[in-house]
Formats: structure tokens, C-alpha cells, sequence
DNA sequence: CGCAGTTTTGATTCATCTCAATTTGTGTGG
DNA sequence: CCACACAAATTGAGATGAATCAAAACTGCG
């Protein structure tokens, strides 16, 4: 496995944007992502109390670490702006990405279970994140029933998300697994404003594999595919999707 | 895909068993099973709040639903003795077994996020299981904060157990995908007291296949290998572990 | 502008699936 | 209690999708 060579840099003390009255006004209460993260469903005064939550903001410069796993678990993250990956290392050194996350997504909650992390998160864009302290998260969340629900909520779609790449890695071939990929990513650009037809990746095809359980070579040759067969049009990370319902009919067409 | 013929009752009134006193007393401060379940590591008094939780217990037979992908969520369920599977089935015909379930684990947590049941959760044995209105768990959470820490941790690692799936998924070859689940079964009977080296399998060659992404016949394969190779001996769904070193060192040894 | 990393494409190999036949086990009703 | 039908498991032979190995083309970063 290549190991991609990537600047190691994880110190938190630098980075950190010191929590300010002004800062913090800009938290939660005014961030236009209140729809997609925490925040959702709350109600205006619910929301200016999450907004003690929030315990300063970090940037993530492209290819470093926001935690890494065995790192002690102090907090969850909700992404501002930018884009991550997380990964798990087998000590044989296999490794998996086990998602991709985008703003207004929630990292870090596979180390609430036992305290430590137990993947690693990486941005593949310089990013920006909110750090909540998990502590002032229980905390508020026994005062604030809708926050307690929300968060919960959140939790468990992650399983569920799970379980849909399960079924993707258990029972479908390469160009379904592919299809359904570029569907998700489409369906999350097109819910945070962006163009559901048009977009960029911003990870490589080697970690696209990794992610859908393919070689690399494999991800290529079925871009190839859809382009070839007008699905997609392809540019290296640019990606335009040509014909939506074409994919989805590659996805419930079970193929043999 | 073989459509398995299994009787179709989910009936919730029926084998409801009523809340008397003497019932409560038999909840979670009697229970065996509580330093595995939802009440691990609550102090006496609070195991004490916990009891009230359990809005009565249920029996589930062999072959039936605890509930379907689509059922409205209301609680999360304790297994109390028996076997689980949780299934998804999609729209063309495709079916995946996500999880195998043992005493003390906890189910119906997919339902959470979206209050409607994702998956089906179907006994492969006779069984029961306690009732946890998710109401009153998130109603006792925000009093008791052991509780709501501890619940957190069992949603996480219902996280970190998926990825630990996806992982297997996306990177194991068949033989070391059968490994990690015999190696994961056995530990997990141990945790409840029974012996690692020996138990019975209570899913068919074909829910296991459908579990690790593999053709029944593949299942069948690797167990006949695994005997060759004198790791284990396997009469039907006797399983008696050999040689767990064995397994253990196939898992790490990655192939090619 | 050059070089390292990424992507594409081709030829070949291999693990798993598919199809098929047989054996073994299980539950039911006479 | 036995026989029958059906479900589950084993095993073999052949087909196939994705991995592997290899080389060339492209990109963009410094």
C-alpha cells in the first residue's frame, strides 16, 4: 500500500483560534450551516445557548491530521469548511477509508465508545473545524432536550450511512459501487447549495478505492466506462454528471 | 436470492409480557446480563432508576420480526436470552445481513435518526428481549448522567463495530473474513460466560455469506479448509476452535 | 520547466461466483 | 417412530470480474 507522504503536523496549540466575544458570535447562531450540523431543529434562544458550545475553531491545512487514532478523545468536531476523509490502519498495514465527510458533518464520534480515537481523520482541503468539547456537549444536552434528540439523531444516521456502505461493499459490483458514490456526493453538494451535476473531487482515485473496496485501476476503468457511455464526463477531478437516472438505473439494476 | 419461508408474525400485543411488580423486579438491578447491557457501570441507586425503564419484556420466536425496516421507531430493545440478525433488503431483490446480536446487546438504535426502522431484526432463536421506550431513555438520560454517558458509548461502538465491518469488507479475503468472525463470535461468548473454543453457530452458511460479502458455497469452502488445516473442527453449526493462534495469524498475514 | 505523483490503459492472473449434483439434516404428519 | 419432503451444507468444474503487473500519458506543484 503507498503510504502517501503527507505533512505531520497534528499540534493543536497552533491553529486554534482563540475564542473571543467576537468569534463566538459568529458561531452556531450566525453560521449559515445551522441547517446541516448540530444546530438543526433548534430554536433561536436553543441555538444562542449551543453557542457557548462551540470551544474555538481550528484550521486543518490539507493533509494533516485533525486527530488522530489512539489519540485521547476530548471532543467532536463539526466542519465549517473543507473536506476530510477518515481512515483506519490495520497494524499488518492495510488501511481503509471508512468515509468522506463535508461541511456541516460531524467527526469524530467513533471515540466517544472508548475514549479514544479509534480512526484517523484527515483534510484533503485546507478546512476549518468547530471543536466541541464532548463534556459541555453531555452537559448542555441534559439541559436542552432538542439538542439531546438532534444529537442522537446524528449518531445514528452515521450507523445507518454504515450500513448502506456495508451493502454496497457486500453486494455490489465495481460500477454500481461507483454509481452510488458519485449519487452521494451529488445528493450532499446539492443539499449544501452546490451543483447536483457538477463538481470536485477532492480525493484521488487510490482513496475512492479504498473507500468502495476497489483498486484504484478499477475506480479509473469505470469512469471510463461512464464516460464512454455518456453517464459522466470526466477531467481528472472534475466531474459532471450527464445522465443522473442512468446511474441510478446501473444501482437497482441488479446485474447477474 | 433465496426468499427464506419464515412465519410472518410481528404482532406486538400478543407475547408482551405486562409489567407487574414482580416482573420489574426481575428488570436490570437482577439481571446477569447488566454488566454487558445498557446499565453498565450505574451505581446501585441509579441501576435502581434504570428499572423503571423497561417498559416490559417480549418474546420473540425463532424466524420472527422484532421489527421491519419501516416500522415506526419507539424503542430501543435489550436482548435478554437469544440471537439476532439485522437485515436490509433493497429495492431489486439484494439483501445484506448487517449484525448478529447476542444477549446483552442492543438493538433498534438504526431508528433513531430518521424515527422509522431501517433494517429488520429477526430472531435466530427463540428469544427475548426488554423494551426501552426511547422516550423515557432519552427522559432518564438528561437525570442520570452514567446513563447517558453509557448510551453514547454503545452508539459509538455500534459505530466502531461497523467500521471494523467495512474494513473487513473492503480489504479481507474470504478465508480471513471467515476468521475474524469466528475470532469475534468466540469472544464475544466469552464476555457472556461460555466457552471460547465451543459453540453453536445459529445462522445458516448463507446468512453467514451474506454477513461477510461471500457466496454460501465460499462460507462453506473456508470452514472445510479451516478443518483441512486443523484450525477448527466444524460439525454443521458446531464449532469447536482449534487453533485460534492459527486464525489469529491468517487475519494478519495479509496475502498477497 | 521538470519531476513526482496521479491517472489511464492493456495484458494476464486469480479469487470468488455460478451452476450443478450429492449428501446430510430437520421437522411434520401418518 | 418412521418416512417423506424440504432446507441446509458440501463439493466439483467452469466462468468471470476485479486484482495484479506493467507501461505510458497527464497534471500541477515547486
Amino acid at each position: 500500500m503507498t503510504q502517501i507522504k503527507r505533512p505531520d503536523d497534528n499540534v493543536q496549540s497552533q491553529n486554534v483560534v482563540p475564542i473571543t466575544l467576537t468569534s463566538l458570535k459568529a458561531a452556531c447562531s450566525q453560521c449559515n450551516l445551522r441547517e446541516l450540523c448540530l444546530p438543526y431543529g433548534l430554536s433561536e434562544t436553543e441555538i444562542a445557548q449551543i453557542d457557548h458550545l462551540v470551544g474555538g475553531r481550528r484550521k486543518v491545512k490539507r493533509g494533516h491530521h485533525l486527530y488522530r487514532a489512539g489519540d485521547p478523545f476530548e471532543a467532536i468536531y463539526a466542519i465549517k469548511m473543507g473536506f476530510f476523509k477518515t481512515d483506519i490502519l490495520l497494524e499488518d498495514g492495510r488501511d481503509q477509508v471508512t468515509g468522506f465527510q463535508m461541511a456541516g458533518e460531524i467527526l469524530g464520534m467513533d471515540g466517544i465508545g472508548t475514549d479514544v480515537h479509534t480512526c484517523n481523520s484527515i483534510a484533503l482541503e485546507d478546512s476549518e473545524i468547530c471543536i466541541i468539547p464532548f463534556v459541555q456537549l453531555e452537559q448542555l444536552s441534559r439541559e436542552v432536550q432538542a439538542l439531546q434528540r438532534h444529537f442522537h439523531q446524528v449518531m445514528s444516521r452515521e450507523i445507518v450511512r454504515d450500513h448502506g456502505v456495508m451493502m454496497l461493499l457486500g453486494t455490489m459490483r465495481a460500477e454500481e459501487r461507483l454509481a452510488a458514490f458519485l449519487l452521494n456526493l451529488s445528493q450532499r453538494f446539492t443539499a449544501r447549495g452546490y451543483s447536483p451535476q457538477e463538481f470536485h473531487l477532492r480525493m484521488t482515485r487510490e482513496e475512492i478505492g479504498s473507500y468502495l473496496g476497489l483498486k484504484l485501476e478499477t475506480v479509473s476503468r469505470a469512469f471510463s466506462r461512464f464516460q464512454d457511455d455518456d453517464l459522466i464526463s470526466v477531467h481528472q477531478k472534475h466531474i459532471r454528471i450527464l445522465d443522473a437516472g442512468g446511474l441510478k438505473r446501473l444501482l437497482n439494476h441488479q446485474a447477474p
